[in-house]
DNA sequence: TATAATTAAATTGCGTTCAACTTAATTTAT
DNA sequence: ATAAATTAAGTTGAACGCAATTTAATTATA
């Protein structure tokens, strides 16, 4: 590999990452447009249905963002209905958030949108491979190291 | 599968995407910082680094990025004064890039970064190998269709 | 050849994303 | 018990990312 190979926009694993994952974020927009939800909107929600009730504070960690991501959107959830905020009484630093009953019942029809996701996906599967082959190359040399 | 285990974080295919992406450009984030460049910008450099000149056009191509959020970020590297602007000749819509010799110069130095963030990336490879076993899923599912 | 359609950049506006800071509540350490 | 430190949310400001629009140049067409 020549000195400057390392500089390839290929050759990077975060570049095949970074693309990938602008593309999918595009081709969940057509889909949640109905429901008037952003991407951001919707893994929020996703954790909702998973959890019932959750922290501000949980809800970041287990989407890796933080608060001043957060509590925006959150606030526009609740605006749009589908989240109610609380805070948690033996601790009042803490804001809970939980669905309401709108909030509830849109997952029976979101929860078609990753399956039609799959099948528009197929066009994007030579990036998927792309993406694949970088990986592997990136673990196999974290497999050399150790 | 239960019927909405689809829609756990897990196990979907963006998610992971979206979440590591993220993380990985936090990771070059203070190898960055000293040369004063975002992870925007330094992608706009490394398509310069391989290409020497190219149009604003083909960058969005390159980068999958649109006019939208190339121009601003291409004004301010020719601020900082690593990049040139000029019009094609012959076709005077087109806006080309060039690189400065500052520009040319920082090469030199950035190309430590890659390698640098490897190592640093020791510590995630675990999110490496969630991404890696969602994407194998994901693509032994198209194998199945085809 | 005028006019219409197309194309490339840039601009505008909205919605994140993140660092840094503020505010309020709770813990910890005098 | 009270001051200091910590913690959880929220706010602010800078920089994307993208859709939609605008502007200027070029090409196609009536």
């Amino acid at each position: 590999m020549e000195k400057y190979d390392i500089l390839k926009l290929d050759n990077q694993i975060c570049f095949p990452l970074y693309a990938l994952s602008r593309k999918v974020i595009q081709l969940y927009k057509p889909l949640l447009d109905k429901y008037n939800l952003t991407y951001t909107q919707y893994i929020i929600m996703l954790v909702l249905w998973e959890e019932e009730k959750i922290s501000i504070k949980e809800l970041g960690e287990k989407l890796f963002l933080d608060s001043g991501t957060i509590s925006p959107v959150v606030k526009k959830l609740v605006k749009q209905g589908l989240l109610e905020k609380f805070r948690f009484k033996e601790d009042e630093r803490i804001v809970m958030v939980k669905l309401t009953e709108k909030g509830k019942e849109i997952k029976e029809e979101i929860v078609e949108i990753p399956e039609k996701l799959y099948r528009n996906f197929e066009g994007d599967k030579e990036a998927l491979f792309q993406l694949k082959e970088n990986l592997d190359k990136i673990l196999a040399e974290f497999d050399e190291k150790s």
